[in-house]
Parts: C-alpha cells; sequence; structure tokens
RNA sequence: GGGCGUUUAGCUCAGCUGGUUCAGAGCAUCUGCCUUACAAGCAGAGGGUCGGGGGUUCGAAUCCCUCAACGCCCACCA
C-alpha cells in the first residue's frame, strides 16, 4: 500500500474509536480475573470539556489501558454530576432570559426546566471525551441524580439520621446573596481586597439612653459600617486600660439612635482599632458567639438577597453595598466618622457565585463528622490508602483533625430534595418514601387518619457532594443492593485520578462513606493532578482567553498528539504550563513512528543470510527493550507517567529508529533477510504496546497492519510481555553504548572535517579494540572501509577517546594540525585537572580510611584511567607538533 | 498569623536514604546536511559556581541552620 509520508489522524482516529465500542473492547464483566477500577470524577452535567479534563481523563485513560493490556479487567466508569447550584444558576439565567423568574414558578415547573436544560446540554462533555479516546465502558455511565443514585443517596440520608448523626437546627451558616442558599465551610473562598476601614463614634448614653452631654463617645473601628443597623452591644477587652472609662456604660449606635450596653470579653484585641468591637450578633460569627454568650438580642437586618430589610428601620430594601456607600455619607454628614484608613482583608466569597457571603442565622440540616473524620484518618495516614504526591497526607490530616459539622442542606430545588416530612402539628420524620414517611407519621402522631396530603416534605435540597461521596459505591449499586456481585468484584476501585482543589470536598468524604458503608477504602491510590496554566504561569481562563478548545487541538495535531503534549510536562502534583508546542512534539512524534512503520513495510524479504551487523542489532534491542520494559514497569508503579512516556519517547526515537534500523537497514534498493524483519516486526509490535496507554489511536493503526489480524483484535487487549532483563543483556548494552560513542567520535570527525557521510574511511584503534564482537555495527554506522588495530597512531590523524581506548581517523591532508593540537590541548587540561581533584582526595588519608573501600577502589580506576588517558593524549601531542 | 511546598542549562523538569567522571533529560539554540522512512527530519556541538550565606562530613545538588523570592493550603482580629 502506498502511504503518505505524513500521519494524518483524522483519518484514523474515528474508525477506530468505533471499532473499540463495536467490539465492546471497554466494556468490563465480573469475571475471574483481576479487577482494575476507576471511576471518573463526574464533571458537571452541562459542563464543557477543558483542558483540566483533558489532563485529567488522559491519566485515567494511560492507567486503565496499561491495567487492560495487563491483563486485568479494566473497568472504567464514567459518568456527570448535577451540580446543583451551577446548574441552577445556569438554569436560573436562561429562565430569565426569558422573561421568566424562578420566584414565579413552582417546584415542579421549575424542574421540568431544568430536566430539558440537562438533556439539552447533558453528556456533551461525554461525548467530547470519545475524541479524547478515553476507554470507559459507556455502558455503565451514571448520573448524581439518575435513579439508583438518587436512592442510594436518600437511602443514605436516613440511614445517617438513624444513627444520629444528621441533625436539624438554626446556626449560623454561609449565605450565598446571589444564590440565595446557604453553603458549607468548603465552599467560601477568601480573598484579599482592597477595602476601607471605617472609624465611627458612639456617643455615650446616659441612664435614660439618650447621649450624656459631655460630647464623649468611643471609636469603633469596622469593615462593615453598613451593618451598625444590627449592633446590640459594644464590646472590650476588660483588661484594655485605654477603655477602662467605658466599662459599665452604655452607648449610642450612630445614626440609629439605638442604646446598646458596653460589654467585657477577653475576645476583643486590644491592639486592634480601638480596642472597641461592634457587636452584630446576626451578621457575624463572632458577633454570634458573643451574642449568645451574653444574651443580646440578634436583630436580621438583610433579606436573603443582601438588600437590607424591614427590621434595620433604614435604608430598607437598598443593597448591601450600595448601603455602605451612602451610610458613609450620612455618618459624615452627622459628624459621627471619624476617619477611614485604606486597609486590606480577606473577605469569603461564594466559590460558585464569587458575590460576598453574608454570614446568616437559619434553619439548617447538618452531618456530625466527628465519627466519619476519625474513620477516615487513619487509613491514609497508615498509607492504606496511598496519596501521589504524599504531601497532601498533611493537608488531609489538618482538614479532619479540625473538622467541623457539614451543613448539607441547600435552598435550592435542584438536586436531592431532603426527605423529611412535617407533620400538620409540628415535628417531623424521616423516611426513604412518601409511604413510609406517612406510617411514620400515624405513629409519631398518633392519628391513623393522617394523609399524606397533610403531610409537607422539606423544601430543602441536599449538597451535590452529599451525592457525590457516594459515587464509587453508588455506581455499582452498593447502597440499595449491598454485597452484589459487582459490588463485590468492583470495590475497592483502584485509582482515583482528580485534583487537589477537591481533597475536602469530595477525596476526604468518599473515603468517609466507604469506610461507613463498605468497611473499606474506597480507592487504594489517589493520584492528584495539577492545575493546567498557560506557558506564563496564568491558570488558564475564560476571561483571559488563554484556554485553548480542546477539540481544537485535536483537530490539529490529533488526540494521541495532543495527550502526549498535556503528558510531557505533567508530573502528578506540579501545575503544569501547557503550550500548544508540546502538542507539536507530540504530532511529531506520531509523524516520527508512522515514518518508521512506512521504512520497515517497504522492505523486501529476500532468502539470504542475515548479515552479522543484524544479528548483533537484533539480540542488543531485545535487551534494550527489555531494559525499558522494565523502567516502564517502574515509572507506573510509581505514578511517574511522563517520566514512563519519555522513556519510551526516547526508546523509539533515538534507540530504535535512529540506532536499530540503522543497524539492520538494508541498503538502497537491497532486500533484508527474513530474520531481521521478522524480530523487527516484533520489536514494533512491542514497541506500538508500551506506547499504546499514551497514543491509543495510532498504534492501533499501525499495530492493526503491522500482521495480519483478525477481526475484533486488538492491540487494547493484547497482553504486553516482555522478559526480565538478564546479566548478558545489560552487558550487551553497556557495550553498544561504547559503540555508539565510536560511532559518535568518527561522525564529530566528519562534521568537523566536512567530509560527507557516503565517503567510507579508516578507523585506527590503538593497541586493543574491546569491541571486536561488535565490529560489523561499528563499521556499518560510522561507514568505515576498514578497522585497524596499531601500535600508534598514524600521523595526520583527528582522535577521540572512547573508554581509555584511543580511536583515530587518518585524514591524510585533511588534517588541520592546528584545530587538532589545540583540541587535544583542552582536552588534557581537563584531563589534569580531573587528576589533580582525584589525586587530592586519594592523598587525603581520612577519605582513604573512611570512605567504603568500593568508593576509594573506584577513585583509584580513575586515577588510573586518567593517567593512561594524559600519557595517551601527550604522546599524541608531541607528535603533532613535530609533525 | 500558622502549615506545606518550590528554587538545578534560555524554558519545563529529573536527580530516592550523601560517594559509579554527578552535574542530567526533553524542548529551544548553534553548525552542517533536501543522504529515496521521516526537513513535523538527519548528523554534530555549545550551554549551569545546583537561589544567597553558614554548618556537619574524608566527601554536599543531596543532611542541618539561616536569609530571600515565589506558590499553595488553613485560620473568627472586626
Amino acid at each position: 500500500m502506498e502511504l503518505a509520508s505524513k500521519y494524518n489522524p483524522a483519518d484514523v482516529e474515528g474508525k477506530w474509536y468505533q471499532y473499540w465500542l463495536d467490539n465492546k473492547l471497554f466494556s468490563s464483566k465480573p469475571d475471574g480475573r483481576k479487577p482494575y477500577t476507576v471511576v471518573i470524577p463526574p464533571p458537571n452535567v452541562t459542563g464543557v470539556l477543558h483542558m483540566g479534563h483533558v489532563l485529567n481523563e488522559t491519566i485515567q485513560d494511560i492507567l486503565v489501558r496499561r491495567a487492560r493490556m495487563e491483563g486485568k479487567n479494566a473497568c472504567w466508569v464514567p459518568g456527570t454530576d448535577h451540580a446543583s447550584i451551577a446548574t441552577e444558576a445556569k438554569v436560573v439565567n436562561r429562565l430569565a432570559e426569558q422573561g421568566i423568574k424562578k420566584t414565579d414558578l413552582t417546584r415542579e415547573e421549575f424542574l421540568k426546566h431544568a430536566w430539558a436544560w440537562t438533556e439539552e446540554h447533558g453528556g456533551i462533555i461525554l461525548k467530547q471525551l470519545r475524541r479524547l479516546g478515553a476507554s470507559c465502558d459507556w455502558d455503565r455511565t451514571g448520573f448524581t441524580m439518575d435513579e439508583t443514585r438518587s436512592k442510594s443517596v436518600i437511602r443514605v440520608f436516613c440511614d445517617l439520621y438513624r444513627k444520629g448523626l444528621i441533625y436539624r437546627g438554626v446556626r449560623m451558616v454561609n449565605w450565598d446573596p446571589k444564590a440565595l442558599t446557604a453553603l458549607s465551610d468548603e465552599e467560601v473562598i477568601y480573598k484579599e481586597e482592597h477595602s476601607k476601614l471605617f472609624y465611627l463614634r458612639y456617643m455615650v448614653a446616659d441612664e435614660n439612653g439618650q447621649p450624656d452631654g459631655t460630647g464623649r463617645y468611643a471609636i469603633v473601628a469596622t469593615t462593615r459600617p453598613e451593618t451598625i443597623m444590627g449592633d446590640t452591644a459594644m464590646c472590650i477587652n476588660p483588661n484594655d486600660p485605654k477603655n477602662e472609662w467605658l466599662k459599665g456604660k452604655k452607648v449610642i449606635v450612630p445614626l440609629v439612635g439605638r442604646c446598646i450596653p458596653v460589654i467585657e470579653d477577653d475576645y476583643v484585641d486590644i491592639e486592634f482599632g480601638t480596642g472597641c468591637l461592634k457587636v452584630t450578633p446576626a451578621h457575624d460569627v463572632n458577633d454570634y458567639m458573643l451574642g449568645e454568650k451574653y444574651n443580646l438580642p440578634s436583630i436580621d437586618i438583610f433579606n436573603d438577597n443582601g438588600t437590607i430589610s424591614e427590621a434595620a428601620g433604614m435604608y430598607v430594601g437598598m443593597d448591601r453595598f450600595d448601603v455602605r456607600k451612602q451610610i458613609t455619607l450620612d455618618l459624615d454628614k452627622a459628624g459621627l466618622l471619624e476617619k477611614v484608613e485604606d486597609y486590606t482583608n480577606k473577605v469569603g466569597c461564594s466559590e460558585r457565585t464569587n458575590v460576598p457571603i453574608e454570614p446568616k442565622l437559619s434553619m439548617q440540616w447538618f452531618l456530625r463528622m466527628e465519627h466519619l473524620a476519625e474513620i477516615a484518618l487513619k487509613p491514609v495516614m497508615d498509607d492504606d490508602i496511598k496519596f501521589y504526591p504524599a504531601k497532601y497526607k498533611n493537608t488531609y490530616r489538618h482538614w479532619l483533625e479540625n473538622i467541623k459539622d457539614w451543613c448539607i442542606s441547600r435552598q435550592l430545588w435542584w438536586g436531592h430534595r431532603i426527605p423529611a416530612y412535617y407533620l400538620p402539628e409540628g415535628g417531623y420524620v424521616v423516611a426513604e418514601t412518601p409511604e413510609e414517611a406517612l406510617q411514620l407519621a400515624r405513629e409519631k402522631s398518633g392519628n391513623p387518619a393522617l394523609t399524606m396530603e397533610e403531610l409537607r416534605q422539606d423544601e430543602d435540597a441536599l449538597d451535590t457532594w452529599f451525592s457525590s461521596w457516594l459515587w464509587p459505591i453508588s455506581l455499582f449499586d452498593g447502597i440499595m443492593n449491598p454485597g452484589n456481585e459487582e459490588i463485590s468484584y468492583y470495590y475497592p476501585t483502584a485509582d482515583l485520578v482528580t485534583g487537589p482543589d477537591i481533597i475536602f470536598f469530595w477525596v476526604a468524604r468518599m473515603i468517609m462513606a466507604g469506610y461507613e458503608y463498605e468497611g473499606k477504602m474506597p480507592f487504594r491510590n489517589v493520584y492528584f493532578t495539577g492545575i493546567v496554566r498557560d506557558k506564563l504561569g496564568r491558570k488558564m481562563s475564560k476571561s483571559l482567553g488563554n484556554s485553548p478548545d480542546p477539540l481544537d487541538l485535536i483537530d490539529r495535531y490529533g488526540a494521541d498528539g495532543v495527550r502526549m503534549g498535556m503528558m510531557l510536562s505533567a508530573p502528578a502534583g506540579n501545575d503544569i504550563l501547557f503550550d500548544d508546542s508540546l502538542c507539536e512534539q507530540g504530532r511529531n512524534f506520531n509523524n516520527k513512528i508512522w515514518n518508521a512503520f512506512r521504512l520497515v513495510k517497504g522492505w523486501q524479504v529476500a532468502d539470504i543470510e542475515q548479515p552479522e551487523s543484524a544479528a548483533v542489532a537484533t539480540r542488543w534491542f531485545d535487551a534494550m527493550l527489555k531494559k525499558t520494559a522494565a523502567e516502564v514497569a517502574d515509572l507506573f508503579g510509581k505514578y511517574r507517567l511522563s517520566e514512563a512516556l519519555m522513556a519510551v519517547y526516547k526508546l523509539f526515537w533515538d534507540e530504535f529508529s535512529s540506532w536499530y534500523l540503522e543497524m539492520v537497514k538494508p541498503a538502497y534498493g537491497q532486500p533484508v533477510d527474513s530474520k531481521t524483519l521478522e524480530k523487527t516486526l516484533e520489536f514494533f509490535d512491542t514497541l506500538l504496546k508500551l506506547l499504546h496507554p499514551f497514543m491509543p489511536f495510532i498504534t492501533e493503526e499501525l499495530w492493526q497492519h503491522i500482521y495480519d489480524r483478525q477481526p475484533g483484535e486488538s492491540i487494547m487487549v493484547s497482553p504486553l510481555q516482555v522478559e526480565s532483563l538478564t546479566d548478558d543483556d545489560e552487558g550487551l548494552v553497556a557495550a553498544v553504548e561504547a559503540v555508539k560513542n565510536v560511532v559518535s567520535g568518527v561522525r564529530t570527525v566528519r562534521n568537523q572535517k566536512n567530509i560527507a557521510p557516503k565517503e567510507a574511511l579508516t578507523l585506527e584503534v590503538v593497541e586493543n579494540y574491546p569491541l571486536t564482537a561488535y565490529n560489523s555495527i561499528v563499521m556499518k554506522m560510522a561507514n568505515l572501509a576498514s578497522v585497524e588495530v596499531v601500535a600508534q597512531k598514524g600521523d595526520g590523524t583527528a582522535s577521540f577517546m572512547v573508554g581509555t581506548t584511543e580511536y583515530a581517523v587518518p585524514l591524510g591532508n585533511l588534517i588541520d594540525v592546528e584545530a587538532e593540537v589545540a583540541k587535544q590541548e583542552a582536552e588534557l587540561k581537563h584531563l589534569q585537572g580531573f587528576l589533580a581533584g582525584v589525586q587530592k582526595k586519594l592523598s587525603n588519608e581520612r577519605f582513604v580510611a573512611n570512605a567504603p573501600v568500593a568508593v576509594v577502589e573506584m577513585e583509584r580506576k580513575k586515577q588510573a584511567d586518567a593517567e593512561s588517558k594524559i600519557a595517551a593524549l601527550q604522546e599524541s601531542l608531541a607528535k603533532l607538533k613535530k609533525g
């Protein structure tokens, strides 16, 4: 067949993906083999593929394909996450574009829109994953809100409730005024902000609550003047001499006119501001604690959407940030603003909507964490579950040791609705189904006539992560159907590949759920990827426009090229600086493989003797292959995938293409012997297998063409078996390294003297030639007419050393004596310096006395080698200068 | 404020418990080549006082201390 000189990925990628699907090569069923399970970190159902996914999914696919070729029953389960807040926000936005407000819809109507949106955009990302070559078992595709997963979530909620781990109560929570829901602590991101510190005057009051006439006032420093309407006390430190005079006094909230007590608590930092703290129990976590402690009233001055409520009595209906501006003006006008300073502080913002969160007192559902944290800590500390890189163990431990209860309720509709049902007369029951709830409610109320209509289900939905944490279990139906064949076989999963940003949200919680519900770890290893940045180190983001579209990259470089580009610089845990040029390198490599294939396939076979050089070459490459395969296996074991790829890359490009193929390549127009061809095809086959996890498409394409294959056969499921390296192999590899150095030496001479590669040369070897057994490949690769062992090299030669042997190329009148002298003098100088160093070491008695014998011996050998080299050089120089 | 991590060639990184000529790899650069597998290529070459300083040791990129720069995580100083 006629092959183009360039590989075109578009011609083959779609074809082979379909072939894999048609032959059900991704699908897995429990059998007698060892399972290798990976569950995908479910991307948002309405998301689209970005570079972070490409990194993450490529790594998973590499691991899965590798395991499959190692003979394991590999099962990679795909799926998507309903992403409660994110998806609901998108739906709300779309409705808004159509002029529909969420508040105008019933829950059912809204959910209809949400499902429609999900169906429209859902799964796009899974389709895109196919372009990358992801070998997921698509028949197993899960969704965190499909039937099995939903039922599992509800069952677990009820179970934890019954165990007393879930409770309901009024607490200070993080409120997102844009999404109109509570958030967990993990969903709050603290951002540094350049704001102002306002110094407000609180006039001292008399017993009637009026200014006491002295004109005296306390000064309070605050970043949030708009909250003064909620002030119910002022607090000083009892040990603060400068505020001693305020003890027992009352002060008047500026503008508001309310008279509030001065309380004392050593929570207050004497050094900060004036040492006076305004206390707003409804809108600050610490103030809330003070309020509880001193029984202060709490005035909630905000509406859910961040505007000022009726309770504030002023600025009602205005947005909190507008009020900050306005109240500053009003305070100033009233002479109650002492000063304003620039100030940098951290403001908690919603991870999803990015707006500053508002601490808010509200009724929410919580999950107690002590027990779960306890069972999740040990396995990671003991390395039953291994983290790569291990540094995240620290992070993990710190979080678990300082854990707070998890606020799991969200004031959203898109999600799993909390299965709590309120009774007409108060109280509630928790049950998996409405029927069960009714039953329980009748028992609880003692009213057998109670109807379903009289029960009111909780309006809130559960945090998205409350379903994600069950993912490795619920995907195999382990919650609803405990101990079933699938969960028993596939669980625990092998590797989890994810970003460190969700170590708390997801990884830690999966470990908790894993032990709580399966009594076992959910995965054995966690591979934390880095963040994909652009080549300037900036995070990829839509607003910067520095994020390439993965599909566009695939169009340009092929999926294999993109996968390789991504992997070339992706050590675990380090951020990766991505640049299109990396894909270019990947594409170039594809092309290299393609062309090597063209060469080999173009050979004609003839019934001829195998040349000596080819026989040596095949033995050598066989050893190289074993050596590299062992290295690669070792690197995979350590999850050092980019290094594994680099090892195979060098094996293919340098060892196989540049050395081996050149060693065995017949002269132009000449046929190859069958032995050599056979071995070469075998090597190619193994090389493709080593490469396949990284570059699935091109390897399948070529693998199918190397030999005639049966329909349905695939490299994907062909076992990768390489024998282990022997001592003989090691010797062979070392010897050929020396051969290469000799060949390079000759080539360098050619380069320097401008001698064409075609011109055959003579090579002199001084005294003894350690590479006699490899002479055939030396001659072929260096294009030598002859190799002569001489007692002394001839006049007019360019020489070089390999090991302790000197080689020389006679140049006749091409010799440039001066240049040769300069070169050798430089070499001599370097060697003398080196020798001096070694001698110094050896003359140090303490070194000889203390260092291990082997090390001292090594130094002695270095010394001897250097001395003999120096002698040879000096002789050579003397001769050159004479001549 | 606490904790963790990073700093090695122009760029991205590897160098494990100190000792094989240990200062490496890939890319980039430079030189010469359109040599019928591949110019998306071939052959060859150059390039670093291992962030600074101090210490331990016969010996330090590697261990200890310290300083500096950068990054990440955590934390209720308004």
